[in-house]
RNA sequence: CGGGCUGUGGCGCAGUUGGUAGCGCGCAUCGUUCGGGACGAUGAGGUCGGCGGUUCAAGUCCGCCCAGCCCGACCA
């Protein structure tokens, strides 16, 4: 007996080292150590992105926002133009020095975001203030040479999407920048169940090349920061180095003001480290590829006979009320079948065996609390949907009353240091303002401003870490 | 690029004082099974990260190189 639980202890082990491989394989490459950081999207984690897509390109659209593609390669010129950007960006871009057996006369750099070559275009499209705002998306891979890459949060290549919109006045865009981070935190809240918040950079942390950013900020289960979504107000500083200019209603010339914003691939390992448990993935309802999966059970060809129709009838019942099911009727024993659709995370498993035939009923399990539920064949598409309705709102509210918990409002160095060296989280402390502030407390406990909240409450405070007077409270933590 | 650890079937690992490679999982076939990772039998799968050295003999000892992981600097 326990020599079996030994044994079994063992097994999930092994499978939970790999639980992840569902989604993405990283390090495959790994005897190529230049192709290190790169990571190869499975068809499961595709499809958690392909949901993403959808329904983020819809929230776009409701906005305005159209979609289009540019280039993979920029004219290395074109990224050096802008001071900021180039500072920001050329430590980590990969360059192409050599094709089609030439060298090249001017190398291309594989865009690590394509303000500027987004930019080039725009300054053509672009003449008057009939031609604003030029609202446009691009859905895109990117690559970053990043020191060190980190499976899910830090490949070297990612999908993303990038907005770049060009208005005709300064208020304009900053009314786009705040528009985009409320679909950013409305997606992410509503459909990954992982609450956010929402703020602005500090100058230090903010995009190069960017008046100011905004963003949003997760919790991890470990209690560090992610980063979830990012809308920067770019001001007229692309502009001006790229000649986006406009004929205003006065017949004057006026440089663009503009916004870009993102999210990218990086949400599925976001979507991951919060949910997730000992089992594998769970997957919010509202973004998963499978809602349920259907599980038919019988020992031989007569109960089969029994229990197959009845399972195929309830798919097709449940495919009715727009449900994405799965009948699973594999030649498996029940475990391993149970077993494989937790680890991916499938909010509700249906059992069907003889007993439920008997008494018009299925089992029905939900992947978030484990519960266990008899359910009236006939009740089962009206009930499956309130269920999965339910499990998203529960994973929403495990994870605010999460964050909430490790969310600690810190007036004291001391304490601010023995909460970092401790148990770790968010920390909400009132700053000084000054970027030599902010970088000593880095130094002292690697945790970094996360964010300044938009929700404030218009008070003030002697800095967490100088003493000097803060007008604003903001975010600390460590982040990935 | 600094500091630590590690490279052995698909995955996870063992391999004593050097003697020519093994275990678990997974995979395949057959049978018994089947409501929470079943069991038995049989079988497929490895130039032990690479190169060089010591030795009659190297997964094991020595040198160099390469790669990966964790910790720092960089970051969505």
């Amino acid at each position: 007996m326990s020599q079996s639980s030994e044994q079994s202890i063992t097994k999930r082990k092994d499978d939970f080292s790999k639980w992840y491989q569902d989604v993405i394989d990283g390090a495959q490459l790994a005897e190529h150590g230049s192709a290190k950081g790169t990571m190869v999207i499975r068809p499961y984690g595709y499809a958690i992105w392909e949901n993403m897509q959808k329904v983020l390109d819809a929230m776009f659209k409701e906005t305005g926002v159209q979609n289009a593609y540019f280039p993979l390669f920029i004219p290395e010129s074109f990224l050096k133009k802008e001071a900021d950007h180039v500072e920001g960006f050329a430590p980590e871009v990969a360059v192409v020095t050599h094709a089609g057996g030439k060298k090249l006369e001017e190398p291309l750099i594989v865009r690590p975001t394509s303000e500027t070559i987004i930019n080039d275009s725009y300054s053509r499209w672009i003449q008057s203030y009939r031609d604003l705002p030029l609202l446009i998306n691009q859905w895109a891979n990117i690559v970053r040479w990043e020191m060190r890459p980190r499976l899910f949060l830090r490949t070297t290549e990612f999908l993303w999407q990038e907005g770049h919109t060009v208005h005709a006045t300064k208020e304009d865009a900053e009314d786009r920048v705040q528009m985009m981070l409320d679909v950013y935190k409305k997606f992410v809240e509503e459909y990954l169940a992982m609450p956010v918040i929402a703020g602005r950079k500090s100058d230090t942390e903010k995009f190069a090349g960017a008046d100011f950013t905004t963003c949003i900020e997760a919790m991890m289960q470990d209690k560090k920061a992610l980063q979830a979504g990012t809308s920067h107000m770019l001001g007229q500083n692309f502009a001006k180095v790229f000649d986006v200019k406009f004929l205003n209603e006065d017949g004057e010339q006026e440089y663009g003001w503009q916004t870009s914003w993102g999210v990218s691939t990086r949400m599925i390992g976001g979507l991951i480290m919060t949910h997730s448990d000992d089992n594998g993935l769970v997957v919010p309802p509202k973004i998963a590829p499978t809602h349920a999966v259907i599980i038919p059970i019988f020992s031989d060809e007569k109960e089969k006979k029994q229990v197959m129709p009845v399972a195929e009838d309830l798919a097709e019942k449940l495919k009715l009320e727009d449900l994405k099911i799965i009948l699973d009727d594999r030649d498996m024993r029940p475990g391993p079948r149970f077993f494989e659709w937790e680890k991916k995370g499938v909010p509700i498993r249906i059992e069907i065996g003889p007993k439920d035939i008997k008494n018009n009923s299925v089992v029905a399990v939900r992947r978030d609390t484990g519960e266990k539920e008899n359910i009236k064949q006939d009740e089962c598409a009206k009930k499956i949907p309130n269920i999965l309705d339910d499990i998203q709102k529960n994973l929403f509210e495990k994870a605010s009353k999460f964050l909430k918990d490790n969310t600690h409002e810190v007036s004291y160095w001391d304490e601010f240091k023995k909460i970092m060296q401790n148990n770790g989280g968010f920390i909400s402390a009132y700053w000084c303002g000054n970027a030599k502030c902010e970088q000593e407390i880095k130094d002292e406990t690697k945790a970094t401003i996360r964010c300044i909240p938009f929700c404030q409450d218009n008070g003030s405070g002697k800095c967490v870490h100088c003493d000097k007077t803060g007008k604003q409270k903001v975010i600390f933590a460590k982040a990935y």
